[in-house]
DNA sequence: GTACTAATGCACCGATGAGTGCAAGAGTGG
DNA sequence: CCACTCTTGCACTCATCGGTGCATTAGTAC
């Protein structure tokens, strides 16, 4: 049985390691990041890392898993948001909310790690999908479907409108930064934002036609 | 000077390193790919591996740079086509074309390579970035100015238009593909590029309102 | 202070993989 | 047939890296 009150001491070096390991698997990939390298950068022996985590791939496993939880919050915080949404005029300024979450926080580095070592952990791959992008597209189609019965929307198919919605929006972007590209600007991520929604409220909203 | 008769035996070793290299690059990226696989899968010594590419990252380049090419032929061929188009009605089937060759094909492997090791060679994915991506979004952005000098779309900036179409089109399921999805059949791909195409028009076509 | 536990340093093992040297054999061009 | 060049196999070097064992030191809890 493990103790109850955990040894402060480890509970320090699992945060440094994470930390250190995190920033190299993200910049550098899983193969190419050496176990001795993210010890040094946390500032901890390399024995240590191994008495901790065991070995290098469970020390993956729960970088990737942080990471994941860090996604999935963003995820529930929009979904929450958006629950009290009910006029399409707001639709605009939703988008720069999300794009501004998604485009100038931790997302894309994320993705892009996960991208790139999804031959070697497919599984983990699928949850992050699970977690992240699928709840927060089911979130945009839940809202549009709502939007859609007050008659403000006309949606045939709700999950295909939130796509719509997330590409007219972020594609852009999220494909330059899948590229590493540098992380565009605030302002160039709303006026992408802003322009999307506009488009897709001109795709979606009742008119003569 | 080498000679100006290549040796066919050279061409052949050429050829067949090339694709086991590319095969292994794209399935495993670049790190986890080893020379010694690379040689077997071509049914070459790995001696002749180093005798006719020098070093790993030389070998890395030379199936970069064939499958930028294949790439680069994909967008040249679509602006070449893209030219005789002069009627919005056609644009979903354009979308259906556009999005059967980019998302059945080999652009979606080669892209998830250059992205994992991004950080290795950055240039190489920049040189990718402008010859394919950008080049085929720069055709559509003329082919949608085009359309809008003669009244048919109402359009503000092509560019901007440019990549609502494509990503309207094409980007859930190019975001999919992205992670290792297995790819989605063709009467998915084109009924996602129909429903994006006709969104496209209801956005930027001229109509009441 | 004492008993426990974790961290450290360091030497070490075993595997893997990039790249080389070389001599012998096979393919090529004339 | 001849001269030349490429391929092959093999043994080898060297570096890196994941992971371990262990004895010593330092931090923690009471």
């Amino acid at each position: 049985m493990p103790r109850q009150q955990p040894d402060p001491r480890v509970l320090r070096s699992r945060a440094a390691v994470l930390d250190a390991a995190a920033a190299r698997f993200v910049a550098q990939g899983y193969a190419a990041t050496s176990m001795e390298d993210v010890a040094a950068g946390a500032g901890v022996a390399k024995r240590t890392v191994f008495n901790v985590f065991g070995d290098k791939e469970t020390l993956f496993r729960q970088v990737v898993a942080r990471s994941i939880e860090v996604a999935e919050a963003l995820a529930a915080a929009l979904d929450e948001e958006l629950s009290s949404y009910d006029d399409v005029a707001e639709l605009p300024a939703l988008a720069r909310r999300m794009a501004r979450a998604v485009l100038t926080g931790p997302a894309v580095p994320t993705r892009r790690m996960l991208i790139a070592e999804a031959d070697r952990f497919p599984e983990l791959v699928a949850e992050y999908r699970r977690r992240a992008p699928e709840r927060m597209l089911g979130a945009i189609a839940r809202l549009l479907a709502r939007l859609a019965a007050t008659g403000t929307l006309i949606v045939s198919d709700a999950d295909v409108a939130a796509e719509h919605f997330a590409y007219l929006v972020m594609g852009a972007d999220l494909d330059r930064g899948m590229f590493g590209a540098p992380p565009p600007s605030v302002r160039r991520v709303e006026q992408r934002a802003t322009a999307g929604a506009e488009a897709f409220l001109r795709a979606y909203r009742p008119q003569a036609g």
